[in-house]
DNA sequence: TGAACTTTGTGAACGTGTGCACGAGTGCCT
DNA sequence: AGGCACTCGTGCACACGTTCACAAAGTTCA
């Protein structure tokens, strides 16, 4: 009878603030505060007001007019809509440099999203242990996903072996990707995939910098290295 | 007299992809690659064709119709572009974890983005070496962005020492900031911030794995606590 | 009770981004 | 030289996202 509240699609956009809201609120609530205003949320979150209160409204009308919005009921709708009513186990592929360190990082168990395990090719790295998992070699991963019902793979291995940890990933029945290796992978349409990548933020803060210095460059070649043709 | 082909703004949604035109260019330069046409691009880059060819046109007019581009001639382009015509040194504040990672992981100083120093608040992590850089005195922050010309700036702290590692950041020089701690980071309106958060980035996922699980939780409480009000 | 005040929820206008479709330019082949 | 095949560059329409502005709904206080 109540008419379906939760199909409704939640754009995108919002989606990607929803977290930043959740991480606030929880704050927020740790802190012993009761009630935010949408002009509250959004002076913390770094929006606009407008754009907090219609976010908020994909959910439903949780808010109070003239009060604002019970930050522990707020916490407990985004977090239902995220998904965050259970923890989402995870498995690493590659324990590089950035394997080790997200697998040292707790931040991952805290916010429900425990490392159910950790793999490598490399037989040196296997049987070391990371914040307290033990890595494992790759051919144990689908005994891994299944055993710990994992949904979601993250990628850590260099770009050359990342379309291969990806597959791999896929084959054993992981649903979504969060991929830190800078590559463009190719998976099925129906697996979710999320990138993470350095060298791209760093370009585009690049672009920014050179723009600010007027677009001069330091040494320009008076002829552009145009080569073939003629 | 040539109008100043260099003062366009380029979109944001274009700069962001450009990094990943140029690797893939780059791949194809070395590769032996002379020429390539913007659907061959696009299929490497996961991307519509038009968008390539909008996208490139933002530089300017650097394609040859019914050829295609030229592969050595569109790097340079994309890279005096993004201003990788030159190096910009970074400096990373926090060597925890994950400034370890970052300062450990080569690819940094190969994209153009030497690690001109790392600093962090901590005596006890002052003075070993990462990476081939030693570890020094957050003191020295201001020292360390004068002499090495450091535009750019990495927060890998916890969060509750982001702002404050932003705020040296700031007084330091620095204009652009790289902020992975999962806060909000204020700063002057000039100063260009981008932020790399996991927790964020695994939550959307997990929004997508509760959506496709069809939006059903395993253990719902029948009535919501809200408790307040009443 | 009722008037003044506060804050939500949302329609509407605006701005940005995407993708089609096609004219225009270029190379190749006869 | 002329025609054909190919691919770029871009105008246009549509989709998506943001922001404004205001009615609706609730609270507070006399």
């Amino acid at each position: 009878m109540a008419p379906d509240r939760n199909r409704r699609r939640i754009p995108d956009a919002t989606v990607s603030r929803l977290p930043v809201y959740l991480r606030i609120l929880s704050e927020q609530s740790a802190a012993g505060v009761d009630s935010i205003s949408s002009e509250g949320l959004a002076e913390l979150a770094g929006v606009n007001a407008a754009k907090v209160r219609k976010d908020l409204s994909y959910l439903g009308s949780y808010g109070t007019r003239g009060v604002g919005y019970e930050v522990d009921y707020l916490v407990y709708q985004v977090r239902r809509e995220l998904g965050l009513t259970h923890d989402w186990p995870v498995v690493i592929v590659g324990a590089g440099n950035l394997g080790q360190a997200l697998a040292g990082y707790g931040g991952f168990g805290e916010r429900g999203f425990p490392v159910a395990g950790i793999v490598d090719v490399d037989d040196s790295k296997v049987g070391s242990v990371l914040g307290g998992v033990r890595v494992r070699h790759i051919d144990e991963l689908p005994q891994i996903v299944a055993t710990k019902r994992v949904n979601i793979g993250v990628v850590a291995t260099p770009g050359s072996a990342a379309q291969e940890a990806a597959d791999l990933l896929v084959q054993a029945g992981v649903t979504s990707i969060l991929n830190f290796a800078p590559i463009v992978l190719t998976v099925p349409r129906s697996i979710e995939v999320r990138k993470v990548d350095l060298a791209v933020e760093l370009q585009i803060l690049s672009y920014h910098e050179q723009r600010r210095a007027g677009g001069v460059i330091h040494a320009v070649p008076a002829t552009p290295p145009r080569s073939a043709t003629a």
